[in-house]
Order: C-alpha cells, then sequence, then structure tokens
DNA sequence: GCCGGTCGTCGAAGCGCTTCGACAGTTTCA
DNA sequence: TGAAACTGTCGAAGCGCTTCGACGACCGGC
C-alpha cells in the first residue's frame, strides 16, 4: 500500500526507532526488544515495506540469488530437466534464496558474468558432461558451486547424481530375480555416448558389471529415438539374440516406441519379454503396460543440490560426491 | 585477473579519467571522445571489470533483470515450456536482461516480492488460465508484464499466443482437402478443459467452427495420457463413429499411444485414417510415422513476449494481443 | 574579438541498505 | 558497592554505481 517504493528509512520513522534497528529486527543479527521487535514489525506491514534487493546486496555483499545453468542441448531429457529446474526453484526458496536462469549457449562467459557482477552467490550446474569447458572455470571462482552430474575428474568439485551405475545393476537384479538369464539394455542414442555424458555411461557399466556377478548373458545397445529406428533396433536385437526375455530401458523418449515395437513384433510384455526402465515415474505410469522402473528422483536431487550449495555458502564443508540410492519400483511390465 | 573485485574507481584510476568517465563510456549516455573511450575500455579489459549489479540497480533503478512464472501444474506439456524458457533466456540476453525464475506455487506471493524488491524490471508469465489470480495483481503492479496465454478478460494486459484456434482450423481444413467427411479432435485431459486453460478451449472452438464450415461430421473428445485410457478412448471413438477417417490429436503425451492404439486396431495410417497433430516440431518427426503436424512455435513465442516486454519498459504502447498463425508441416500420416 | 554554443570531462550527491563502534542504562558478582 | 559485563539502541560510514550540474576548452558567426 501507500505511494512509491517505501524504504527502510520511512519505516524507521514510522515506527519511531532508527534505521539500524530496523534492518536489526530484519536480521536478527542483534537483540532487539520485544516491545520495539512488535513496533517495527507492525509498521512494516501497514506500509507494505519490502527491502530493495539492489541497496541490500551492494551493502552485504550478498545477492541471496542462486544460478541455475541449464544444458538445452540435443538428447536431453527436456521434462527431467524441468522437474530439477522446478526443485532447485522451491528449495531456494526455502533457504530464501532466487534463482537466476541461464543456459549454455551463453557458454562459460554467462557464468562469469553472473558472478563477477556479483548477481548470484552461488551456482548450481545441470547435465554436466565428463570433459565440460565449465569445470575449469568453476574451480577458480571464488564462488561456491555444486554440479549435479559428474565429469570425469570431480576432484575438489562438489557433485550430486542419481548412482546410475547402481540404477543399471539394480535393474539387471531384479530381472536376475524373475529368472531371466539373457538381457539387454537399450540406452541413450550413440551420440549422447560419444559426447561422453556421464550419467549414460555409468548406467552402461553398473549393467555390465551386474550381467557379469549374475553370470547372465547380456549386451548393450544405444538407441536412437524416432519410431522407425526403435523398432529396427528392438527387431535386429530379437533376431541376433532370439535368447533374450529381459530388456532394460534407460531412454525415456523411446519407451513408448520400444513397447508399440514389441507388440508389432508379437512379444507381450512381460510375458514374453519383461521390461525394466529408467525414466521419470509419471512416463513409466502412463506407459503400455505401466513398467517397472527405476526412477529418476528429479526433486530429491534438486534439493540435494540446493542443500549442498548453502552449505558451502556458510563455509561448511561438504563431501565431494553425493550419489542418491535408486529405487526400483514394480509394475505390470515384469 | 586481479585480486577481488574490480570497482569502477581503479578503472578510473588506471585510465586516468574520473569515475564518471567510466560510467558514461559504459552506458554511451554523454559523449566520449574516441582517445578517453579507448583508454577507458583498454583498462576494462585489462582489469578484468564487471560492474556490480546490485550497485547499478540501486542507482539507476533498473536491475536488468526479468522475471519468468512458470506453472509446473499437472496435465503441462512440459517440454514446451522448457522451450519457451530457454526461448525467453536468449531473447532476453539479447537485450542485455537476465532471467529470474519464479515457479507458479509460491503464488502471487512471489510476484509481489521480486516486484517490491525492485529485483526485476518486468515480468513474463506462462500458461496463464482463463481465470487466473495473478491478473488482478499484475494490473495494479507498476512493473510492466506480458502474459503468453491469454485469460478471460485479456483488456489492459499484453497477451502473446499461438493462435490455437487458426490451429484447430488449419487441422480440419487440411482433412478437408484431402477429402475426409468425418473427422475427431482428441484434446487434453479433461480436466485441463475444466480448469478453463485457454489453449485447449481454443482449439476446440477453432475446430468446431471449421467443421461446421466445411460442412463436416465431426467430434471433439478430452483425451487422457495413460496408454490404457486413451486406447480406450480410440477404440469407442472408432465404434461410435465408424465413418471417422480424420484424426486431430492436441496432446503431446498422449499422440504416440494413439498410433499405437490405432496399430494395435488394425486401422493404417494414414491409408486407414489420417492424423493431424498439435504439438512440437520434434514429437511429430520422432512419431511412427513421422506426423502431419501443427507445431507450436515456443522459440517464437518466447521471443516476442520478451520483445514486448521490452518495449514495455522503453515506455512504448504495444498491442494488447499479439497471435502468431499457425504452420502445417505436412508429413507422413495424412 | 566577443558571445553563445557545443563538447568532453569532472566532482559530488545520492540510491537504500548493513554493520561497526559508541553509549546510556541494567545486571551481575566479587 | 563498585567494576565488569550485558542489553538495547543509535548514528554514521560506507557498499559501487549513476546522474546532475558545473566548467574549461574550443568553435563559428557577426
Amino acid at each position: 500500500m501507500s505511494g512509491r517504493t517505501v524504504t527502510i528509512a520511512q519505516v524507521a520513522k514510522h515506527a519511531g526507532v532508527a534505521v539500524s534497528t530496523v534492518s536489526y529486527v530484519l536480521s536478527g543479527k542483534r537483540t532487539i526488544s520485544a516491545d520495539t521487535r512488535r513496533r517495527v514489525l507492525d509498521s512494516i506491514s501497514e506500509l507494505g515495506y519490502h527491502p530493495n534487493a539492489g541497496a541490500r546486496a551492494l551493502a552485504s555483499k550478498r545477492s541471496n540469488v542462486i544460478a541455475l545453468v541449464l544444458p538445452l542441448r540435443a538428447g536431453m531429457h527436456v521434462p527431467v530437466l524441468m522437474r530439477f529446474a522446478s526443485a532447485v526453484v522451491t528449495a531456494a526458496r526455502r533457504f530464501d534464496h532466487d534463482v537466476l536462469l541461464l543456459t549454455a549457449d551463453e557458454g562459460t562467459a554467462g557464468i562469469r558474468r553472473v558472478a563477477a557482477s556479483a548477481m548470484v552467490d552461488a551456482l548450481v550446474l545441470m547435465d554436466v558432461e565428463l570433459d565440460d569447458r565449465r569445470v575449469p572455470l568453476l574451480r577458480e571462482l571464488p564462488e561456491p558451486s555444486v554440479l549435479i552430474g559428474f565429469p570425469a575428474e570431480p576432484a575438489g568439485l562438489t557433485c550430486v547424481d542419481l548412482d546410475f551405475a547402481a540404477a543399471g545393476a539394480r535393474c539387471v537384479e531384479h530381472l536376475a530375480e524373475r529368472g531371466h538369464e539373457e538381457i539387454a539394455l537399450l540406452g541413450a542414442p550413440s551420440v549422447v555416448y560419444e559426447r561422453g555424458t556421464g550419467f549414460a555411461r555409468r548406467t552402461r557399466e553398473g549393467f555390465v558389471e551386474a550381467v557379469e556377478a549374475h553370470a547372465l548373458k547380456g549386451v548393450a545397445l544405444p538407441c536412437e529415438e524416432t519410431f522407425d529406428e526403435v523398432h529396427e533396433t528392438v527387431r535386429d536385437l530379437l533376431l541376433d539374440h532370439p535368447g533374450v526375455s529381459g530388456l532394460v530401458v534407460h531412454n525415456e523418449a523411446a519407451v513408448s516406441h520400444v513397447l508399440a515395437a514389441l507388440r508389432q513384433l508379437g512379444r507381450r510384455v512381460p510375458d514374453d519379454v519383461a521390461v525394466v526402465a529408467i525414466c521419470p515415474d509419471d512416463v513409466a505410469e502412463r506407459a503400455g503396460p505401466p513398467l517397472t522402473s527405476v526412477l529418476i528422483p528429479a526433486e530429491e536431487v534438486g534439493r540435494e543440490a540446493v542443500r549442498l550449495v548453502m552449505e558451502k555458502l556458510e563455509g561448511r564443508v561438504v563431501p565431494d560426491s553425493t550419489l542418491l540410492a535408486p529405487i526400483l519400483a514394480v509394475r505390470a511390465s515384469t
């Protein structure tokens, strides 16, 4: 309410105290008597006071904003990204911070800019690649940062992710428990492996190791995302490995095509072929039939990333690596 | 370069000029001799100077940040959202602005907060509903705003969107040209219509009107998003309306299920049933078969929204309503 | 050769906030 | 019963930037 912007000076005058007293009421950095505090808070709400973010940042050297750097490249699981982003915003708000959105197409320049101009106090980066150009920059930046995903050399960085190797292994275990002896992994498009994206490779490694550990026969293939290519991949797979009775699909965009292809090839799920997916829950539930899946815990990862970056802002030491355990939800497909 | 933050004062000293001169070089608001300008710019890059955003905002009353308010509710086309967001960020950078990300779960409080604290100069809101609680707030806010989507009462607001009515009509026209006489629209889940989301209704209206205009038989149905529900909807549709030979699908998540259902029901696309979708291009291309579609021009809408909000920031008058014309891409499905 | 106009630059006054040091007034406890 | 230690509050000094008014220097016109 009231004409134009309300300043702390007006609040102070209205409450009959000094400007600094208002500031201390707000920050709690010095003790203020209950009586004074009341009066100040009353004035604040009566006048509709909101501290000016710029002035606050200038004086305190804290902007209360964190940067969220999104990838937005080919081959990404866009809906998952969105859920990460949403989780990050929500979590940041809990720490009284806002989120500045950066896209990767500005490259390292954007990161440097927002850090150097003190627009943000800290950074959260998504979809980090094994050999990520932004990593060296982060190391030399004074602002704390947290990565979602793992680069090849994560020493000295703080990284969070689903434990994809464990997720791959968990799927294999599940199929082994169900008695399948020959299984296959349909993964990301080959370009994603070539780019060195960590999660795709780690899932495959977990798959391969678990296959060996359980003495199964297993094959891991990349998988493109158009219907025709998926159909071809599935057909060739079933021809080349007729004994395959279990499928792990780690490719959100291809999931429904895989199911359609199996249907068309006359394979019933789960009677002829069991299918486990690594994908968001809603995709698994929406599929026909609903898929047994390891969910990608976007909310949890986002929340954890924010928690870690806030810890670092407080100057506390946090673990270099945080791997979230996979959770398998059993549905109709196995 | 150099130890800790570089200020404008250090640049001024290094270049042998006054602080204000450096400022004018940067802003171009007063004429500066070529010689002085050179020296200042050299000092800036030598010292690695980046203006402090907080100080700048405080002194100039401009934060050079716009807020992007995302919905993140059930029934949303998440990948489309992401592309909007990305387009908005890219466009904003072109105007030398950054983007603060807000999610709707903070409600109107978040909008009020970032506006009142001068964190942002302007706002862009996505996925506006017909009866949106945020709209009254926007009207009273001094900061300019642009909506992506249309509320019931758009007077006095600035709104941008794909012309969904025209898109629905365009699909009908296309099917009519191909000689289909009985067609159907599979739309959003019914909850989306009930919520009063504009784009779903407008597509349906465009569809219905065009059906009449072309003297066709037509039926419009909501469409859920799980495989089983889609399958049922399609089956019932073909039973109840055996003459239907053309389908318009305005539901991104259901598109691949519709195709799978048709396949399972023994209908060939496009020989038995022609399918036109209103969805992002990549979904249409990835489908089997690739779909004739009206693309959702996310990039263009985002860019246009930013352009409009910048115009308003400059104090210029802009049209209340901007409808982007639909573009139909013909592919294998019709 | 003098006057009114640019042109290019400077100095200083804020912008609204945080935070430090100071200082009455109260307790606490040797 | 004083010195020491708190408590609660104030005033003022910035934080780094933009912007306004001022002011020499230089220009052209009469």
